[in-house]
DNA sequence: TATTTTCATCCATTCTAGTGGAATAGCAAA
DNA sequence: TTTGCTATTCCACTAGAATGGATGAAAATA
C-alpha cells in the first residue's frame, strides 16, 4: 500500500536507476495480478512508486497491445492476449499431456480432488486440476497462486535445489498462512523441502486451509529437477483412514509421468 | 497513424521505424507461439525481421525476467512468468465460475465434449473444456488457437460487431482448413457472422476436423458483445440424431450463463 | 462550503536501448 | 579451397523512452 519509505541509508549512493520499459510493463501486469481486481494508472502508479506520466504512457502502449483492457472509464484489467502465452506454454510442457492422462488414472481410483501444480519464482501455482467426486470441496482452482510454504507441493518445488538457494526463495517469499500453521522459518523449511524431496512424498495438514490435507509426489526430468508435482487434496479424515493406499496412488502416477519424459 | 507517407516521393527508401521495447518482446512471443516449439535467438531475429543485436539484447533481458527460458544450449522457449498472467486471465473473467458449473451440467446432460472458447484478436482460444464420455476425441485442447473462420465459435464471437469489423478481421486472419471446407471469404463469414449470433446459435460440420460438427451458443453481456461461447463437439453422427435435443441444451446454458452477469 | 486526494496531460532533461553494420567463428555444402 | 549460412558479440549513433515536476480538472472528503 504505502510506498518505499525506507528510501536510502547515508552511505548508499542514489543510483536511481532508470527502469526499461519491458520492466515497467511487467510491474503494470504484477501490480494488478496482485491486487486481483482492476486499478486505475493513477493508482497503479503509486502502487509501484512509479512516475505517473510513465506509467499513463506505457499504458497506453499496452492497451494498443492487448496486453491490458478498460475495464470501466477509467480502470484497467489484464487483456485477452496475455492468455495466449500463458495457455499456449501450459499445454507444451512436456510432461502435460501424460499428466493429464495420470490426474485421471487417479481421480477415478481415488475419487478425490486431484492437483498438478507447478512453480513461478515463489509461488506455487496450480496447474490443472479434477475436482473429487464427493461433498468436500477445496477453494483452490487451476490458476491458484500461493507461498510455496502453504503446501507439501511447494515445497517438493524447491526440493532439487541447494538448500541455500531454497532458503533464499522461502525468506523472500513465505508467508503466513491463514490457518498460520505454516512454518515460515527459512532453514527449517529448506531443510523439509530437500527431505521430502528425496523421500519423493510430501504430506501436509492444514496448513493453508483448515481440516484440508495434501499428499504430493515430485515429477522430476532427467536433470532431478522438480518440474511439477501431483497431489491429492483431501479432507484430514480421509487421510487418517486411508493414507497408505493414497501415498501409494500418487507415487505411482507420478513415476508414470516421470518415465514418459525420461524415455 | 499515417506519418510515413509524404516524406519521401521518388527513391522508396525503407524506412525502417524504430521499434519499441515492448514491440518486439512480443514479436519474440509471438514468433514462439507460432512456430510452436523452441527457436534460437538468431533465428527468431531472422523470423520477424529484426537486427539480431537488438535480439540478442531483448532476449538476454527476457530471460532475466523469467518471459523465456533456455530449453537448450541456444533454443529459446516461452517462460514460466507467461503463465501468472494467463492463468489469471482466465479465472477473474466474470462468467468464468459459472461457465465452468454451465459446462459440467450440459456434460452430464448430455455425455458430449463440451468447450468454451474466447477471442484473442482473430483467432478463436479454447478456454475450457470437458471432455466426453464416449470414444470420440477431438485433437483441441485448452489453450488451443484456430483462425476464427474455421468453427461455429470462432463466427458467433464477431457476431456483435459491426459487419465492416468483422469483415476486416475475416480478412487479415481467415485461413483455409485442413480439411478446405471452412469458408474463407469475408463477406460470406461477415454476414453469417451476424446472422448467426442473431439466431443465437451457430451449428457447423467438418468444417476444421472430418466428420466433427459443434453446436455453439453465444454468451452475450449486458451490451449485447459476445464474450465467449459455450460448444458441443461431436461426431457429426450424433448431429443428425441429436440435433433438436442438443441445440435446445446449449441454448439454455448459455442462457443461464447469461444471466448470472446480467443480473 | 473549503480542502484534500485522485486523475490526467504536458514539458524539458537525461540517458537507455533500438539500430546498422562490422567482426568473428563454426559448420556444411559446392 | 571457396562460398554461404548460422551464430554471437561489439561499437557508435541517436530516436525516443523514462523521468521529475508542474499544471489543472474532477472527485471525494471534511
Amino acid at each position: 500500500m504505502d510506498e518505499n519509505i525506507a528510501s536510502k541509508t547515508l552511505t548508499e549512493i542514489p543510483v536511481r536507476q532508470r527502469q526499461t520499459g519491458l520492466d515497467r510493463t511487467l510491474q503494470i501486469l504484477d501490480a494488478l495480478t496482485e491486487h486481483e481486481k482492476p486499478m486505475s494508472a493513477y493508482r497503479i502508479a503509486r502502487a509501484i512508486g512509479a512516475p505517473s506520466s510513465t506509467i499513463y504512457r506505457t499504458v497506453e502502449e499496452m492497451l494498443k497491445h492487448g496486453l491490458l483492457s478498460r475495464s470501466s472509464k477509467r480502470d484497467l484489467w489484464l487483456g485477452p492476449r496475455l492468455m495466449r502465452y500463458g495457455l499456449l506454454y501450459r499445454i507444451k510442457l512436456d510432461f502435460f499431456s501424460e499428466a493429464r492422462k495420470e490426474m485421471e488414472h487417479l481421480w477415478q481410483k481415488t475419487g478425490e480432488t486431484i492437483q498438478i501444480c507447478g512453480r513461478d519464482e515463489g509461488m506455487m501455482v496450480v496447474l490443472a486440476m479434477i475436482e473429487g467426486k464427493g461433498h468436500f470441496r477445496v477453494t483452490s482452482n487451476v490458476g491458484t497462486r500461493v507461498p510455496l510454504n502453504w503446501t507439501a507441493s511447494g515445497k517438493l518445488l524447491l526440493g532439487h535445489l541447494p538448500e541455500q538457494q531454497a532458503r533464499e526463495l522461502f525468506l523472500s517469499y513465505a508467508q503466513p498462512s491463514p490457518t498460520g500453521r505454516a512454518e515460515t522459518d527459512p532453514d527449517l523449511l529448506s531443510k523439509q523441502a530437500k527431505a521430502d524431496f528425496a523421500a519423493g512424498l510430501s504430506i501436509q495438514k492444514s496448513d493453508s486451509e483448515y481440516s484440508v490435507a495434501c499428499i504430493a509426489a515430485p515429477i522430476r526430468d532427467r536433470d532431478n529437477t522438480c518440474q511439477a508435482t501431483i497431489s491429492i487434496v483431501l479432507s484430514e479424515k480421509q487421510l487418517d483412514e486411508k493414507e497408505t493406499k493414497l501415498t501409494a496412488a500418487v507415487r505411482d502416477s507420478a513415476a508414470a509421468i516421470e518415465a514418459s519424459i525420461r524415455y
